[in-house]
DNA sequence: GATGAATGAGTGTTCATTCAT
DNA sequence: TATGAATGAACACTCATTCAT
């Protein structure tokens, strides 16, 4: 077992690396940059990240499963009560977090599509486990339509992706809750 | 009055960097690839554009430019004939053409919440402007609901962007028609 | 054709690379050294030169044509007139330049048996072809006599890179007049 | 006196490390490689050895010894029965070792003439202490000729080197037998 | 207009070495 | 004895940018 030191360093640099890439991105955070805002040299960040990209593993790894999670409770969630409301709130708190989540998010993915071909496969991944489960939680939802559930999970994950680019960009006050409400008045 | 070489120099330029970065998104086109796939000196690309960011801005401003013209032509449509299809047939339009534009879009906007502020801005002011444009289209569609117009102008823009991520990482094969059905059936 | 100042340029640098490798070895001998030998940033070197090994590869064959061109001029004088007394006094005059051409020579076959595969090919490219322009040679020293001729074209390359070892070490005053008397008694 | 563990520990360093730098050279074998092949720490390789130098002085005079005694014993052959076939015997066993103790032979050689000056004095202090019982030996071959002793002697040392180059770089097939019958004709 | 040559501040990465526990 | 953690000086290599001609 781990001392606590390790382990700690270890998370501190994760913390660090992953501010720095909410910051900046992943190509404008530098292994310097990292190891400067945790104190300590690079070699000893090499100690317990063999790469840059083991690092940017580490972090989008521990984002994903973030995301994972927060699907899943909410999944549950629509099972045992309201259904309707609960999908949208999710929407609506997963892009309330913009500002954090949302852009490692967004950072992720662009180092993932131009650059990264192993990163891309962990998040494309992802994104299909996150369909499937809300497409399978959907199809009560519609009563068993099969190609409703199919094309409104897609609807849903697009729209939390698209929001976030927006949200990103600062382009105008985004209108969540009246979103929200047509997407509710609209579905049911 | 510049020559028309020098017009079409610059335009060579132009088209081979987009090109280039619709491969290999901002970061990792460098100028020389960019030279060197028009055949010319790095001398002769500096004589054309005065920095990176200044040929990144006349990328994103043709690209942006091309973008705003089918929206424009889109809403045309929309007025004259058959409304409901039309804004459908557009988004789908738009995400077939995925593996070009979209990953240019998404490569701009990669770069501008990264590290280029004034390209953020450019970006930004023309999603406000693509968004108005259409939600005063949907007006009509709405019979005059304003806060209907308003959120689905948010969320078309939204899932055209959410569709091109997944567009890019290759997901899975998105049923466009199915949800073009889905949105038709669900809005009017 | 490219101008003086550029083939000047990529010839001072070969020049010191190899001025360097001769006194250091090639992997004590960093690009920074050889750029601040010609007085030159690291960029212009890279701008010469793609890689390091993209240097070293021009370092081996400028020395191995060198070599080769030594063997071959040796065996046209043995055609022409004295027979025996060529061989050795070829092996005297590539063991008196020990202290340049012989370092060079070890230094480059430590680098290509130890990590640098595309070396070693063409090194060994290289020593197939004198052993064998050697060979040729001997078969009308030895009047036909194909093993001896094969045996003695292996034992001179030997000798030849033994006797390097041995100067680089600087063990003793090596009597190259009595080896090469030695052979010449021996041999006919 | 000091427990069978740490000697245990101190040999198994050596031979592993031994094994790594006949696979890699001396330049291409960190000591993080060594440790991780003993399962031991860096920390407890430095405990054993006070840097890398040591270690590497630890494996030339171990190796160096082998060679030595490999002579020696051959020189006590000659002079107890067959004199001549002994040396050539002696000189293709010497050879057919090539891939292990050729190659570290060589690797050493590498190290101590590029950057490690005390190691080349050891090496240098061995092959003069190698030539000298060799030409010692061969002066009763030569019946007392003391030019031809030492010539031949020089010959000896570096035939084997220079073959040893030769296996290393793989060139051709190299016809031991054939190259001792040449030798054996000729010298006697 | 056009270019080849030069630059230098960074990049990620390596590795022998040190040291508190 | 033994070790994990930390270090920092190198290292090969990149690239936007400049400039004399």
């Amino acid at each position: 077992m781990k001392s606590n030191n390790t382990t700690n360093m270890k998370q501190n640099i994760l913390v660090a690396a992953t501010e720095l890439i909410q910051k900046n991105g992943v190509k404008n955070t530098t292994l310097a940059d990292i190891a400067k805002s945790v104190n300590i040299s690079k070699g000893t960040l090499y100690y317990h990240y063999s790469s840059k990209n083991d690092l940017i593993f580490d972090i989008a790894d521990t984002h994903l499963q973030v995301i994972t999670d927060a699907i899943l409770n909410c999944v549950q969630n629509i099972e045992s009560d309201q259904p309707q409301d609960e999908i949208v709130k999710f929407i609506i708190d997963k892009i309330s977090t913009i500002e954090g989540r949302g852009r490692v998010h967004m950072y992720l993915i662009c180092e993932a599509i131009t650059s990264n071909e192993p990163l891309k496969e962990r998040i494309k991944a992802n994104y299909i486990q996150w369909r499937t489960t809300l497409r399978d939680e959907l199809l009560n939802t519609f009563h068993g339509n099969e190609k409703y559930a199919e094309s409104f999970s897609f609807l849903v994950i697009s729209i939390v992706d698209g929001l976030v680019i927006q949200g990103l960009l600062k382009t105008e006050k985004i209108p969540y809750e009246g979103i929200a409400t047509f997407l509710l008045d609209r579905v049911y």
